[in-house]
DNA sequence: GTCTATAAACTGATAGAC
DNA sequence: GTCTATCAGTTTATAGAC
């Protein structure tokens, strides 16, 4: 963060806000009038940033995935699957606890009216974390951790399918314990009971 | 459909055509206008049928849970628990296959920019849809059909959790075979090896 | 870089003629 | 019931002063 440009220090600003506004109302949720309310600037000057509302859109979800990036290569240092899956889990878990839905779920929801470069996106950022996902699942059976099943990358789109659901049902419930009990679930449904 | 007003019938044009925009683009993602469009009427004639968008919304909803209790009861007639859930999961492939999302999912996504009387409304009606599966759940185990396993209410919840988030990654990504990958291994969680 | 001012299009919604 | 006409407010976006 040191060293960082003013302009670029409120290039993030304003992405931080705009983020928060898409995972909570979705892309056609929200508007620069809100965002420039939050981040206390007008609205032209959000312009002078993003030239337009897709523009912004774009960039939100390439930094998200840059971030996811980081943060499952982080996971990546654990040698035990069962822990990395855990740790999957609880990007999803802190994204719910601050009230928000996944970048990526809410994005989804919305694919009929987004730009196309953001349909791109949505569809690569999906398409990547279901391959670590599988690659960690393929990991587990080769230790013995995780029971055999069908193919690695069918239960790692389950495992996903089922952590964006279940953030749906529990924001629209108010119980994040709900969310807890599915990933629970999904969990158990892969690692082979103990010996 | 015999017997019915013209009244009652541009009504039900109408909705259908809103519903088919809110399950594509969302309840921010439409305006009267595609409406009226699509219908073959004017902006002004929407609201003598519907006052507000907020009021259509709600109709929607209302119009959605009813279909749906109707169309689970005719399920209901089966006996067999398996064959219920096929039932039940074979709702959200139609609409699937049509193109869209499920009426609740999306709108659930949308969650923080909905009105209130809607939000009630979609809470409701997963509520309503988790009781109903976990009592084929619940059944399925009294007839020794589905192994033992958590709360039939939190299994009922996965089942939902899941098969609403494969329809969000199902329709990324363009590729209904994802959705029923997801939806054979939530049904196999549940139901116990033959003899 | 941020501002004011403004544009052009669109939003949900209303009034009143037919 | 549907229409035309219109409203006030909002949307994304631009031009140009500071």
């Amino acid at each position: 963060m040191a060293g960082m440009t003013p302009e670029i220090a409120m290039r993030q600003r304003i992405m931080d806000h705009a983020q928060a506004l898409v995972q909570t109302s979705g892309f056609d949720g929200f508007s620069f009038a809100d965002v420039a309310g939050l981040v206390g600037i007008r609205k032209a000057s959000i312009h002078h940033h993003f030239p337009t509302k897709a523009d912004l859109g774009l960039r939100l979800i390439e930094r998200f995935r840059g971030e996811c990036r980081t943060r499952l290569a982080a996971i990546e240092a654990d040698p035990d699957p069962t822990a990395r899956l855990l740790g999957y889990i609880a990007m999803f878990r802190e994204t719910l606890e601050s009230g928000r839905m996944c970048l990526c779920g809410i994005l989804a929801a919305g694919f009929g009216n987004l730009p196309d470069p953001i349909r791109v996106e949505v569809a690569a950022a999906f398409e990547e974390q279901v391959g670590w996902v599988a690659r960690v699942i393929a990991d587990g059976r080769d230790r013995g951790d995780f029971r055999p099943g069908g193919a690695a990358l069918d239960q790692a789109r389950s495992l996903v399918s089922g952590l964006e659901g279940a953030m749906l049902l529990a924001r629209v419930q108010g119980e994040t314990g709900h969310f807890e009990s599915v990933a629970r679930s999904l969990l158990g449904g892969l690692v082979a009971p103990g010996p």
